[in-house]
DNA sequence: TTCTAAATTTAGAACTATTCTATATATGAT
DNA sequence: ATCATATATAGAATAGTTCTAAATTTAGAA
């Protein structure tokens, strides 16, 4: 793990290059964000902003939020299973893959879904959206047989 | 344009057939959704009723558009733009279109875009959403001409 | 028909996630 | 240190939806 300090120098000067002031709010919301949150929620940062930083309100977090999305250090991401938010320290055009086992999202790289749109309209396509839903972490045949067993009394 | 009172029977129908009790406001929201309704949303629905059904609650709006739901009848599509939940008459597996222009919603058949996940992760995908956006109706020259133009004092 | 139990509808309260508002505090430039 | 501006704060407001409890309607039995 990187040391502390040196982290919150290295966050700064990315805050500023992105040309967010970088105040102590800020700096804490971003190192969460950008070293360490994976996917988080709105509440989810709150929730860490209450363990972690004395008295950061709501209005902080949402505010912060917007202002690294317009800053695009972060992305903000709307999937169909939740009606919250999702924020992405991956700021570059990607997929997202649901593992509905655990609910959790993983970022997919574009090159590995191959999208063809051949519509029949003569419309013009300038921007795709993919989600996957499945299961991430494939099960092992082990699991899958014991998962399948009728449980003997 | 079909006969209403044929209609109204042909929906009615339909109900029973997805065991749904056919009442009055059933029959009506149906033949809205079904039969002319273009991806409403729960507003344009209550907002329909309050013009052709009378005293229509929006609690039963809800109730009803998620009954069809269960029954099938119509499916809900959430999508990025928006807050409000979307209700498609089309219920088999399709994706969907925004015109950034209109904000209308078009239904895309799978057959029209292809979409073949290679993922490094052994996932198993077991479904796949996609959202194309852009321009629906592709500009004409002599418009986009137009628009290209300064206009002239 | 009338009665009855269950299903449906209703108005409005409650809820969730987010945005807004007004005030207080902190910051950087002078 | 002062001042103008930017930021942070608590809480109110909002949007969309779901819940609750009471009233109404329905289908079937008597």
């Amino acid at each position: 793990m990187m040391k502390s300090s040196a982290e919150q120098a290295a966050i700064e000067k990315r805050l500023k290059a992105a040309g967010v002031r970088p105040t102590a709010q800020r700096i804490a919301l971003a190192r969460f964000l950008l070293n360490g949150a994976d996917h988080p929620t709105a509440e989810d940062v709150k929730k860490w902003a209450d363990e972690n930083f004395p008295k950061m309100s709501l209005a902080t977090v949402y505010n912060t939020l917007a202002l690294l999305v317009r800053a695009k250090l972060i992305k903000e991401v709307k999937l169909p299973h939740t009606s919250r938010v999702i924020y992405d320290d991956r700021v570059s055009a990607h997929y997202h893959f649901l593992d509905e086992k655990s609910g959790k999202i993983y970022d997919v790289d574009p090159s590995e879904v191959e999208v063809k749109p051949r519509l029949k309209k003569n419309a013009s396509v300038r921007g795709v959206e993919v989600l996957l839903r499945g299961r991430w972490e494939s099960e092992s045949r082990q699991i899958r047989e014991r998962r399948g067993k009728t449980h003997v009394q």
